[in-house]
Order: structure tokens, then sequence, then C-alpha cells
DNA sequence: GCGTGCTTCTAGAACGTTCTAGTACCCGAG
DNA sequence: CTCGGGTACTAGAACGTTCTAGAAGCACGC
């Protein structure tokens, strides 16, 4: 049955049309349309089946317009990314269970996180949910003295006042990942770090103290990475070049694990039996059947939830303070590690 | 500088709150924030001094509301496929160009394409690019019937009037990737098919043309795949384990190429060396310097450019026919192919 | 007969913008 | 001095919804 095309001319039907076309006001259509109480059982099917009949949609413009509450939350994030597309995922089913929906806006190569937020903005968000922002701290401040803003995955030191920060253990990951190599009975334990990106100092950090703990001091050794394949690639050359191997390696994160492992395999080392490997944020990288990587999964369900109701919580009561929520990441045990080698 | 925090209250600031500042009809501050002509550069000044210092921003609602403009594409993309987010990515570029901003609307597991496609219409979008929809041809229609619309990497047979497709020439896509392991003296060609996923059967068909081009029928050898790694390993694994081993391999998209990758390298054949490997899509996968894989790439950026042309020429003259566009695909000459050993 | 209270419904004003149809003014031509 | 025609500006009505107030109807208790 064809889906009989609105009104006469090219207009989409409106509360007004649906109201003419069932006999009532354009008030009781809204109250019905809204499942508001204050309409008869027997009108509301009427007028229902008048808006079925004409193809009536409520415009969401005029609906946020008029209240005053719009009831979206605004999401940017790295259309690249994927750590950040597996969030928005779940920020999805996050706000649907608190009433809120989320408009995404994308950055990219050829769109900034300025006009990331401002269309943001321009659309009447009531908060703000940014996914590993690099905007400076002042420009957090500004956007935090107009609405509620979160920053996940990407902490602010020192604070931003009116940013809410949500991120993951980066150090005590760290530390859970070389207390699972160490349990294996591994010793040589080098860390590939991830220079300046975020989270690196914090997983270095947390390197070191595992290591310390474990009476390692003396076998600590981090190289040089970086956040890419291709950093890792380079680190792990070093690493081969440098004579005495590790047993095993924590490498930044998984893309960088990657790609130590590929010039693992292409130097003929075998992974695990040679040596182990852990990668960190456990991506989808990770998960692809031939990498299965041995990682530090960082808790995203979590992390969403967590923003979604830091940010309502904050319309709902606007003196809640804002601070820091740090999740725990949990180790994901695949097929790149395994017990070390006797000797 | 602090960000002068709106008007009194905490409401956003509007026309009127600019008017007032400015001592001027909130008519002329329209004029001067749309860009418009009829205001004096003196006035223009003031008005736009006024705004900036009680932090003014247009509110895209109301103005699309009141224009019954809206300037908006819906598009709507499954967040966890590196196609999809990589067509986004220029469609923002495209739809800037030709002044229409793009609604995003994510597909994901918590998030239905009934869903997506429904807070794009409350949106009130002008029209639909739906990447690689997997609605049937009836909601299609009906979606049609409504406003323009085009499907992305989705043929649709037969085709659905009111729906414009762009997609990449699969078949022919097929033939060059044959044609370039031809040309490096390949013979042994086999393909890892992509079972029922949309363009398998096209990317099959040009294969087996292309082998039979060159005289190669008796070599055809079409393996059962499917889309993800896990299906291009096992592929693989039936291939070494029927013994005669091709000297080149075609799969049907690079995360399969992938999985048959690992598959080889595990068994410790050398690619390129003993064996040449061809993904399709040139997806980030393919790129990644430790996988670096010769694959047939999708024209991205001119899919993209398509799509919004199409659609937008539409919304001008309402009367534009739809059809389909294919776009070529070029091949991507990376590690993983070389010239066929003699014999 | 008259208030009271409940349910069902409606008129009309908002919301923040753009658009239409003006008014007010100035300048030069007749 | 009036007319025409531009430029600078403004009042007020839209756009499609929700919300506030209140009206109409009805049953009930006195």
């Amino acid at each position: 049955m064809p889906p009989t095309p609105a009104v006469p001319d090219g207009r989409r039907a409106t509360l007004a049309d649906v109201a003419a076309q069932a006999g009532v006001s354009v008030a009781l259509v809204s109250i019905v349309m809204r499942g508001a109480k204050g309409a008869s059982p027997a009108t509301r099917e009427r007028v229902l089946e008048a808006a079925r009949a004409i193809g009536y949609r409520p415009d969401s413009r005029a609906r946020m317009l008029r209240s005053n509450r719009t009831h979206l939350l605004g999401v940017q994030f790295e259309i690249q990314e994927p750590f950040h597309t597996d969030l928005v995922e779940h920020l999805y089913a996050a706000a649907e269970s608190v009433g809120y929906q989320i408009a995404l806006s994308a950055v990219a190569a050829s769109r900034s996180e300025r006009q990331a937020v401002e269309s943001l903005l321009g659309d009447r968000c009531e908060a703000l949910i940014l996914l590993g922002p690099q905007a400076p701290a002042a420009r957090l401040a500004e956007l935090a003295a107009l609405l509620p803003v979160v920053s996940v995955a990407r902490r602010l030191r020192p604070p931003v006042p009116g940013v809410h920060v949500i991120r993951t253990a980066d150090d005590e990951g760290a530390r859970q990942a070389v207390d699972h190599l160490v349990s294996l009975g591994h010793r040589d334990i080098a860390h590939i770090d991830g220079g300046k990106a975020p989270g690196a100092a914090d997983r270095r950090r947390g390197y070191r103290t595992a290591m310390n703990r474990h009476g390692l001091a003396d076998r600590i050794r981090v190289l040089p990475g970086g956040l890419t394949a291709q950093d890792g690639a380079t680190a792990a050359d070093a690493l081969l070049a440098a004579g005495a191997r590790p047993s095993a390696v924590l490498a930044f994160n998984d893309a960088c694990a990657t790609g130590a492992l590929s010039t693992l395999f292409r130097s003929r080392v075998s992974v695990p039996e040679e040596i182990s490997v852990v990668g960190f944020d456990d991506s989808r990288l990770a998960r692809l059947p031939h990498v299965d990587l041995t990682t530090m999964a960082q808790d995203i369900a979590r992390m969403a939830e967590l923003a979604v109701t830091r940010v309502t919580e904050r319309l709902e009561a606007s003196d809640t303070p804002t601070g820091q929520d740090i999740v725990a990441p949990h180790l994901v045990i695949r097929g790149t590690t395994t017990a070390a080698t006797a000797g």
C-alpha cells in the first residue's frame, strides 16, 4: 500500500492538518502525539488514525523550539577513530535509557573541532560530550560557561572548572599488564611508549611502578614509540637490533602493538613462543582473528554511561560539582602472550 | 577574557537581546546576522559588536523552522564500518561546497536503520543519503515518495523508482585486479568470494570474465568466502589443504584478504614471494604498514560528491530522473603482489 | 438550584527566527 | 515644490509545536 503522500500540496503534514482531518483542535492532537493525558481513548484512537492516514510526522525543530528543553546531548567525535565510534555506539544506548537524544558532530580532515562544536551549539544541545577533545583549556572553559561539558578520554591538567573528565586508569592498566606478564614468568619486559600521546605518560609510569614493585627495576626498558602501527614497527626494529631481546613487550596501544607484531613476524620471531606482546585499548584491531592480541580493554560501555550520567545530572541539578571519573581497565587474554620459556 | 555569560538570567541570547543591546529592531539584526543586504556598514558593525558582547549564537532550529528550507542532508551510516566513515568524511566536504549541511544518524547495535531514518525525518532533512541501506525495497520506495533518496554502495535490483544508486563498478574492479596479476605473469589465480554480500556477485562475475578473456578458463577457482577476516582465513586454509596452490589470490575485500594473509603467514607461505594477494576497498586496513595490501580502491571522494550532487539537483529541480552512477575503482599496488616465479 | 470536582476539550500566546509589506528619509530631476 | 526612486530601517505575521488558562459537560452532594 502506498504511503498516502501527505497533504494536497507538497508540504509535510502538520498538527493542523491532522486536527482538520480528525475534526479536533490542534492542542488536542498535540496531546495525543506526546502521549500526554487529557484525551479520551476514543478520540486518541481517532487522532492517531488521522495522523497515520495523512502521514504526519512530528517536527522535532518546532517541538524543541517551543518546549525550552531539547533533550539533546551533543557528541563531538573523530569519525576515523575506532575507539570513538565504539563510544558513540554506547552513548546512543545510554542516552536513550535516560530519555535524551544524541546529536552527532564529527571531526574529520575537512571539519575542525571548532566547526563541530559550533554546529552542536547551533542545534541548542543542552550539554556537550567531547571525545578526546584537542581544544585548549581556555576554549573548554568558555564552553563550560555555557553548558555542562564532559571530556572523555582526555585528561585535563590542571582541571578545567566546569568540565568533567572521564578517563581510563592508564597507570593501573599498565600495571595490570605487567602483572600478567610477570605471572607468566616474564622478567625482561620492555615498554614501547606512546610519546606525548594522551595517556602515554600514565602508562609509562604504571609500567615503571609495576616493574619496581616486582623487583625488576634493572630490567626496565622504555623504547620511544607512538600511537601508530608504524611507530610500533620502528620500535620493534630497534628492539631486535639491540641484541638482548626481551621476552615480553607492552605496547602503548593496539595499533602500536600490531606494528611491533608485523616486524616480529617478518623477522621470523614467533609470537608468543619467543616473545609475548600486550596491547592497550582492546580495539577492533586486537580482536581480528589473525591479530588476536592480548590487550588491556578500556571499559567503553561504562565510560559512555558515565558521560551521559554526569551530564544529565548536571542538567537536572546544575550545582553538581565537576570532577573526574577514572574507569578501571581489564585484561583480555588472547593469543599473543604465553608463559616465558625457562631460562 | 571571560566570554560574557549571555543575558542576565540563564537563557541563551536571542535576536531580541541583540536588538535591545544595539538599539535597533529585531528584523535588522536578522538581516545583519544572515549577511543579507539592507543594513548600513555602520549599523552592521554596531550590531555585530552587540552580538559578540552578549554571546549571541543563532538558533538553527528557529531558523530552519521559519525559512521553509533546512538545507539539511540526512546521512545514515554504519558507525562501525570504516568504509562508511570514510564516506562521511567526504560528504561533509561535498555538502559544504554546495551550501548544505550534514545531519548524521548512525546505525549501531543499539540503533536500527528505522530509528536512524526516523530521526532524520524528524529533523526535517530535505534529502536522505543512505550508506549501504539494508531496508527492503518497499521501505525505500516509501521514503522516496517523501523526499529525494540516494543509496550509496548498495545496488537495488530491480531499481526502486525515486531512489538513485551510487556504487562501484565491482565487476570492472575484479577484472582490473585479474589483469594486474596476469600482467605479472600469474596464471593460477584463485578468487575467495564474498558469498551473498553486496557486490560479491559482480566481483565474482568480473573475475570469471577476466579469466576467460585471458584464456585461463581452466584455471578458474572460486572458493566460498565472506566479508570478514575469519572467512578469508578459513578459505585460505582450504586453499592450502587442497594441495595445488595458486600463485595468486583475489579476495572479496580487504578484511577477507587480511584473513587469508594471516593463514599464509602462519603456514610460513611467504607473501608475495610464493603467493600474491589482492584485496578490495582500499580500507584503512589495507594501508596499515604491516598489512600493506595491494587492493582495488573505491573512489570514495567521487562517490560522496556524486551523492550530494544527485540529491541537491533533485531538490533544485524536482523532475530530475533517478538512475544509477557507477564509479570506476582503481588499482593500488602495494606490497602483497609481485611477479610470478618462473614455472 | 448551585457549587465542586473531574474529565475532555479548545483558544491563543508563546518559542526565535525570517519574510512581507511597509514607513521614513534623502537626493536629484522636473 | 512635488515627484520618483533608492537606501535604511521597522512592525507584525508567519513557521509547527507546546503550554497556560479556561470552557463545556457531566455527576454528585447538599
